[in-house]
DNA sequence: TATGAATGAGAGTTCATTCAT
DNA sequence: CATGAATGAACTCTCATTCAT
């Protein structure tokens, strides 16, 4: 009797309810990850975010456990939207080459240009954060390592390629995601010499390409 | 009026006092340099710094206006280094591309791996410090630029190298910085792979060679 | 127009709601004095006795106006079982002064040691909570009074005893209620020696004694 | 030349400013006594007791580490003062019996009487404050148990008394304090019975002696 | 000029209470 | 009547900066 009819309007409600909490802790999210970009982890007030993402301060508090967390959940999602975008290129080209230099110019086209801010997070405030950041942080880098890795193993044109040491991968990985976080940092400069950007963004993409070349062996 | 009368004696201990507030001034920028590094800006008090300079609190703001000009001025000093680092690596060289090898092993010969932290100070806590500060970091980077750029046209083999457009000397600077920032940085989790080491100092060497050369026409 | 309508069947069902209703409100007590005494009132929050009574933050709220409240209600518990003890004390004992030991006692054996934390309540967290439970606990000790009063001046021997003034059983309710919250304190510390539990327990109930008789006059 | 010379001016302004020290950190102990007595621990905020000691909120953390040990340093204090008011009223006294009279007296009329509330914090507040205070604490009342002991002992009369056991004396010194500190509690209700009060006084003494001698053995 | 105690605005976090479902 | 997510006031503690000595 207490068990309510499991009828699909109760169901409905219950769904609802459920989207509506992922649409509110999407919200906090956007709002953290948009305001740590602007201004930075510290001087972002817990208060600055629960006013963008148009709630109370306590509602902040349900969602995540504190404000490292919340960095640390923005990372994630940066992180994420990295990879995804790195496999598309990958995904899109018939060569290990053609896939480098399409992951280059998605990162660029797709994540510098609109979204330098987001980049940033990836270097800036690291220090005195916290432990759980910066093992964040770590993750990231150590998938994105696999990922290329990978991605330059096995080839789509069948013959996988070969690299000066077994560690190549790592320094390819950590260089490139070197460059594009500086990028980010120097888009804020950049973006004023608008005639300029292309240019750089596709030089910028040279030199990755060069860079990794050098350390593959025939 | 502000003139002080010239006597020898009064000279002789105004020239030591001038010399002590150098040597004090030296040892503030040292303790803030240190700690900056290592724990970071933001979690950096000026009572600490003050103790490790062995002055007191009142005489770093005798020193320096404010926390953000004191770490300009560390960042002031470490960039100092850096250039000359890499103008002593040219001038030792017999080629431009020699030139540039050599300094991409003195960055991490002599700057990366014995002082990661200071390599850091670059990128780390520049969101949420001040204008004055970005200020610093801007015209450390287009210095460097400059410095690129210069070595680059000029070498010392008689003819300079041309480069793939006006702004390649600009993405060369901006990525190879990136580079070695983002070393700094991951140089703390590798320094506990002490075999790998050197193999990633080569191989980094190499793929910013191979950057380099990738925007260079014949 | 509150009346419901009184047919067999609804009454049994309205019964039936009201027996719940009153176990629901017991369960919500039952925790809330469990988890005061254990963790005292300021940390014990609302969530947590909710969580305990296994029912939802918002039902507390239908059965308690407010946190303080449900304090009260729950010193009002304790007190009622204490004078329910003191009373069936004296009701077992031939006379006065052995219905003093035997409430001693039973006050040791039957609430100080099994529920330490019960006893605690009536001092502990009393500063700062708010009037209302500064009532309840008034009223709880001027109750005690008139039931010492009453015990020790109409005793089953007949004669009932004089004492030194007025006011003797109100200095005597005070007293050895003092003693027994204080017991109730130190049963934490004493209780890592139960050696001397025992021993404790009777030469309180001495002192106790001994304090009542010195203000007897034959 | 830096060192200055050790006249007797500046001996004395060093002097003079270590006692301006101990006056403060005075003062803030004071306001600190009755904002937590008069108000609860809790809801005394550090910004009052820093208003009533007329200095700022960081100077009162200049002085104390943390709110816990302000309340435990207050604590330290009101043990300190009781136990001299109680060594005093012994050494007053020609027996031990008188002594724990006048002890008695003295308690009521030099401590409860003008200062209920200094005695409460002992009771009050104690859960949920944290592991420093409730040893502070526990501290105090082994003194006090070590105290009564000692005197109950060796009495001035030459020979110490006999109790019925070893721990009589612990039992007599929890007994007691108990008695004293909800007397604190009460007073604030008596307080409005000033005819009554001398009575109070006077009787409870007669308790607390009356219990003690029940504990003695000729 | 050096000192370092005093300042006080500011930030993260908690939790009693409410109310739409 | 039950639920539990949302609310936001309140509180402790920090630290850059000042200023009387």
């Amino acid at each position: 009797m207490k068990n309510p009819p499991k009828t699909n309007k109760l169901s409905a409600s219950a769904l609802r309810r459920e989207r509506e909490k992922q649409l509110r802790r999407q919200s906090i999210l956007s709002a953290a990850e948009i305001l740590f970009a602007h201004n930075g982890y510290r001087k972002t007030k817990i208060e600055d975010i629960a006013g963008k993402a148009e709630v109370s301060v306590g509602t902040v508090y349900g969602y995540f456990q504190n404000k490292e967390e919340l960095l640390t959940a923005v990372l994630d999602d940066i992180g994420l939207y990295i990879r995804k975008l790195a496999g598309k290129a990958f995904g899109d080209a018939d060569s290990v080459l053609e896939g480098i230099e399409r992951a280059g110019m998605a990162f660029f086209e797709e994540l510098c240009r609109p979204y330098p801010e987001k980049v940033l997070l990836l270097c800036d405030e690291s220090i005195g954060v916290g432990d759980q950041f910066v093992n964040a942080r770590r993750n990231f880098m150590l998938k994105m390592t696999e990922d290329v890795h990978g991605a330059l193993m096995k080839g789509k044109d069948g013959l996988g390629l070969k690299f000066a040491s077994g560690i190549s991968a790592e320094v390819i990985a950590v260089c490139t995601t070197a460059i594009f976080v500086w990028l980010g940092m120097y888009y804020k400069i950049w973006r004023k010499r608008p005639g300029d950007i292309n240019t750089i963004g596709r030089e910028t993409v040279t030199y990755i390409v060069g860079g990794i070349k050098s350390l593959m062996v025939s």
